[in-house]
DNA sequence: ACGTCACCATTGAACTAGTCACTTGCTCAC
DNA sequence: GTGAGCAAGTGACTAGTTCAATGGTGACGT
């Protein structure tokens, strides 16, 4: 009896729980209505429903918590996503991404020069300072307030993407190769170029940030991958 | 009995599931076990075994053809993707799309043109020529063919994941704005630059043809949105 | 000999019914 | 007032079964 849409049942459970998500305005954190409840309303069974839940909980629409209930993610609004099913990679494949990321990151630098709020230079300059005291993954964080400050949302997703995909391997490597000095040094030159809305400057600095990253990242897959090839 | 893993049941299936189509080196279209198979090699039960073919549906990574089998998707390579599950959008965030693609491509433009492979090219010309030809939706194809020539799947990946999103929103919006003549003489000069190795030129033309796009894009939007803000 | 079509085994899709395990909040003793 | 412990609610998973789509196989007609 019910609309023969296309797809299966479980897909368009789916569709219909994220179609209630927006329709009720629901933010991050907010509960669902439960796996039963859930499963009368559409007229389909409890495993239905958890088929389509798995479905929004790939991307991080929709988490479970056992035995609590089920609540809104923040991937329901994004457009961009990291793969969340890490397949272990070929060592090509970081060097690539660091590729993409000196592709695309200095336009956003220049952005971020351009467009950046008071708040968002704050964060950025929070981040700065964080890495600087405590010492920890530093990068991460800087490269993330950064594309936030660009302004565009998408181009966040993106970055935040890259940044997320392959975290470990990309940490493995970072652990060996990198002098952390170095890392906040030009982060610190960077920020100071957005704070003070230079973006020809933003750009070139984050490019030659990227370059050096890059190279470090090749060098460390010669010696590592050199002797079986 | 089974080793207890991070995480739920369904989670573990999926990521051995992954580790199997790695480990055995399949390629996309391979066909997998049956689920019932699965669920017997994993110690659960066929539904359990249906979550995690759900959650690894959401990204592609596997594909499950009612009353065939289940078959190894592209998705389990990529790093970056598409939203599956698209909420419907605000006009604003068509436009951050569309700067997005602004900020980037010209990066990739660039790249092709100092990587692309003959191969690459011809796809790129087969491009050209299909949608002067057809007169279809044209710009998809080329744009995914520039980001392919760059030589970095990873870029592919970004402006494919753009391209994709919001797929219908932005052609509800381009079908009366933009007179495709106009495109098709843009696409044909990128085309030029890439074949004739000239990254300046070919970065230039690719900027300003994705301005015109976005000014186009704000144009409609105001008209559009206008009245009701 | 060759092509066509009906048939059927295989396989995924979904249901029903039920058990187990975790979370949370409330109650009650201290 | 505070903490231990109980109990209701909820997601996680199991077991067995029915339905529907696919794709190959063999019979049939040409």
């Amino acid at each position: 009896m019910a609309s023969e849409g296309s797809g299966g049942l479980a897909e368009r459970v789916a569709a219909g729980v994220l179609q209630e998500i927006d329709e009720r305005n629901l933010a991050v954190g907010d509960g669902l209505p439960t796996v039963r409840n859930l499963a009368e309303r559409f007229g389909v069974t409890p495993p239905t429903v958890r088929e389509a839940l798995r479905r929004l909980q790939a991307t991080d629409a929709v988490r479970l918590r056992h035995g609590s209930g089920v609540y809104v993610g923040p991937g329901a609004w994004r457009t961009v996503l990291p793969n969340p099913n890490s397949v272990p990679v070929r060592g090509e494949q970081v060097l690539h991404l660091v590729e993409a990321r000196l592709a695309i990151e200095p336009g956003i630098a220049g952005l971020a020069a351009r467009h950046r709020t008071e708040e968002q230079l704050g964060r950025l300059a929070e981040a700065v300072e964080h890495a600087t005291r405590e010492r920890v993954p530093a990068g991460r964080n800087f490269h993330r307030e950064l594309a936030a400050a660009s302004g565009n949302p998408v181009l966040f997703e993106v970055i935040d993407s890259l940044l997320t995909a392959r975290r470990e391997e990309q940490r493995a490597l970072r652990r060996r190769i990198r002098d952390r000095g170095r890392d906040h040094d030009q982060h610190r030159a960077i920020f100071e170029a957005v704070r003070d809305r230079s973006p020809a400057e933003a750009e070139e600095l984050t490019r030659t940030h990227l370059a050096e990253l890059r190279a470090d990242t090749a060098a460390s897959l010669d010696t590592t991958e050199g002797k079986h090839r």
